[in-house]
This record gives C-alpha cells, structure tokens and sequence, in this order.
DNA sequence: TTGTTCTCTATTGTATACAATCCGGCATTG
DNA sequence: CAATGCCGGATTGTATACAATAGAGAACAA
C-alpha cells in the first residue's frame, strides 16, 4: 500500500460499484470547489486521478448531470454549472417551496426526538457565535433534521439535489454581519411551530427564513440592496 | 429504407448523441406502458431493439435512474419502478407543493397570452366531456401551461420529472364519475385567481386540486374511501 | 421427497480499441 | 495585414472484448 495521494486506488473488494464510488468522489469535489464553477472536466484528468477506466466516469458525469451540477455539450465534455443571478434568484425560489414544505410536514409527523434534535442543535448555535464555519455546519444539520422530519423520500431527494447545486456559492451567508443572530432567532420561530404542530406558522415561518437567507446571499454575490 | 418496426434504425446524421436518442425512446416506451412498473428490462433486449451497443443504453439507463423512473440494483440490471400506496401519497404531497408554487409564480409572471392560453384550454375542455382520452389530455396542457407561465426552469424540471413518474400510475382519474366536471370548475377557480394576479389564491386552490386529484387516484387504485 | 451444494449460463460491470468531431494554429490569398 | 480555409492533435462518442457476479437448475445425500 503506497501514500499515493494523486492516483487513488479504486476500492477492489468494496461492495459498491466504480461508478458510484466516482459519483462520490466528484460530487465531493465539486462540494469543496475542488472543481470550481465554469471548470471544464476532462474524462482522462479524473481517469488518472481515480485510477479507474472511462466508463464509470462517463457514468458518473450522467449522474452529475441530472443532477444539475455538470452541463454536458455533446462532443466538448463536462463543465462544472455556473449560477447567475437568475440562477441563484429561481433556485432560492426552489428552496423556499420545499423548505416550506418540509417544515409543514415536519409539524405533521414529526417524532418527539425529531423535535428535541431541533431544539438541541439552537442550543448549539448559542456556543459557536462567532465561527462562521461551525454555524454554517450546525445550520445545515439544523434544516436536514426537518428534512428527514418530513418523512417523505421524494422532498428529501430533491432537497439533497437543491444543496448540491447551492453549493456550487461562495462562501456562507454566516459571514454577513447580523446575519447569525437573525437566523438563530428565525430557527427558534419554526422549531417551535413544529413543536406545537402548527404546519401553516411551521411553512410561514421557513419560506421568510428562505427569503431573508436570498437577500444575505444575493447581496453576498452580487452586493443588492 | 426498409419498413423495419422491430429493429428501429439509430438515427445516422442526427445531430443528437445516441444515449439521447436511447434515453427518448425508453422514456417514451415506459411512459406508454409498453414496458410496465416492476418488469426487468434488459440492456440486450435495449441493443437489439435500437440497434445500438450497450453504451449509450447504460448512459440511458443512468439518467432515468436519476429521474426516478429505474431501479438499478448492482449485477441484477434495471427494473421499471413499481409505485406502492405509500409512494402515490407522497408523489401527490410534492405535486401539491411544486403545483401550488408554480401557479403562484403564475399569478406573478404570466403574460397576457398566457392567461389567455389558460382560459382557451377551459374552453375546449368543455367541447370533450365524455371522452377520458381527450379530457386527460387538455388536463395535461392546462398544468403545462401553468408550469411554463411559473418561468423558473428548476420547477419545470422537477414538475416534468414528477409528471414522468406519475405516468406510472395506470389510467386517468378522469374515469372516476363526477371527477372532469370538479376538476373543470377547479381548474376555472385557478385560472381567475392567476388572471387576477392573486399568487395567494392561486396556490391556495390549486394545493386544493391537487388534493381532490390525489382522492380520485387513490380510490381509483386502491379503492379507498 | 426434500434440502443442500455445486456448476454453468445469462447478464451486468469494466476496460479498451476505434470512429467522429471540435479547436487550435498555420499557410495561403486578397 | 486581415481573412479564410485547411490540416493535425486532443477529446469525446460508440462498439466490443473481457471479468465478475447472481441465479437457476442438476446432482446428490439424507
């Protein structure tokens, strides 16, 4: 076993196909803008890196494709999808319904320990004021507890695919001065209407944490007003 | 040129890549239930039917993997999914929320043509009582019309890939006695609201359509009452 | 008969060879 | 000097050969 970091061996007894196994690695790349927006991705360059044959790299990139975070052209290949600001503009929107969505469903059917996750990961954005990168984690912890609270598979896959793509941002709203403390308060608002199963202040209470997150995020990218 | 229906010629001079051209077909057949929920579809029964290789009917295969409509299970192939009850309901809950949004956005952006389109489409809705076929399909263009007035690609993309997998389902509600009448009145009731720039309103009744849509599935399927 | 194990075939996963296409640079020409 | 057209290499699309696996059915023992 050599320290190879550049050519990664494949997995060989790994239970899980090299397709997938490439899927991953590319989305996580693409996550950690390894690969940064508008960077064209050339079958050979991750065929060397991974250590495996083109066929399960053109796999994946069919994958990544539908998932909106690679833009195919037929004979040029694989580019990394760049948000403009309609982009960012549609896919807030997006995320607005099924944010709301997921916290109504959330009030529903949520379990006593869906709740009390809820309320534990408020108390742990109270310790790490200060820290954009620990809020931003506890943040996305925060909203994939409603999504997995919403128990239903489709909201959740499609949710998934709305984060992979908004990843595709810069950096984290957290760094917009105020911008934690007006999204711990807005937190507490939507925990306690799932808590006490109110699923229209549940919505509500998510689609204007959304759109207060587009104006920090807009003005982030695009300095509005 | 032989009148070959069997093996169906891949197109030679089309500007498409093949894995499109595939991924049409097998999207269409299963759309017409010519491969129907839960049957195995093998890749070599693909290659012969369209006379191309394994290649771009695995890159196919892919992508309506990623749309919801295969099962790929590792060494075991690709299967068209099977919709159980729990899955119908949980379909209708994201049409409900993608639906609702898209004629609010409706309400907000559409253009005077397609409003009018909107109320065209109610016209000739009346010219077909009686006939399930026709009625289902101006049903589908008055949605798709909504879809389109919403001007958000993201939602367009994810309510196609919801129509595509509802199209699983067998037959249209509108065989239910009583359903085209309801749905005409609703679809009325919507189309005011988005003439009258009510985002509100609009996505209050169509959530409300939606719901009365997914009554008339689930009795029609599994007999509830 | 029934249960178990083994083998063999059908089918999919992967690698690679070959064909088609695009894009850059260079030469030619006005 | 600028514009245009034509190579040649780089890159992707497609076909196919080979490897790995699952599953059905035969052979056999109890």
């Amino acid at each position: 076993m050599t320290t190879d970091t550049l050519k990664q061996a494949a997995p060989k007894i790994s239970g899980i196909s090299l397709g997938e196994f490439v899927l991953e690695r590319l989305r996580g790349a693409i996550r950690d803008r390894r690969y940064q927006p508008g960077q064209r991705i050339r079958e050979a360059e991750v065929t060397q890196w991974l250590g495996v044959s083109r066929t399960p790299v053109r796999e994946a990139f069919r994958r990544l494709q539908a998932d909106g975070l690679l833009v195919l052209t037929p004979w040029r290949g694989a580019q990394v999808v760049e948000l403009g600001r309609q982009q960012v503009v549609e896919l807030y929107t997006m995320r607005r319904a099924l944010e709301g969505t997921a916290a109504g469903l959330a009030a529903e059917h949520a379990s006593a320990a869906e709740v009390d996750l809820l309320f534990g990961l408020i108390e742990q954005d109270q310790t790490a004021q200060g820290e954009p990168g620990r809020l931003a984690e506890i943040n996305r912890r925060f909203h994939e507890a409603i999504h997995g609270a919403a128990h239903n598979r489709y909201l959740l896959e499609a949710l998934n695919a709305l984060d992979d793509s908004l990843a595709l941002l810069k950096s984290t709203t957290y760094e917009v001065p105020g911008r934690a403390e007006a999204a711990r308060q807005e937190h507490i608002v939507i925990a306690e209407a799932i808590r006490r199963r109110d699923a229209g202040a549940a919505e509500q209470a998510t689609r204007a944490h959304i759109s207060t997150a587009e104006e920090a995020r807009l003005k982030l990218l695009f300095g509005d007003n």
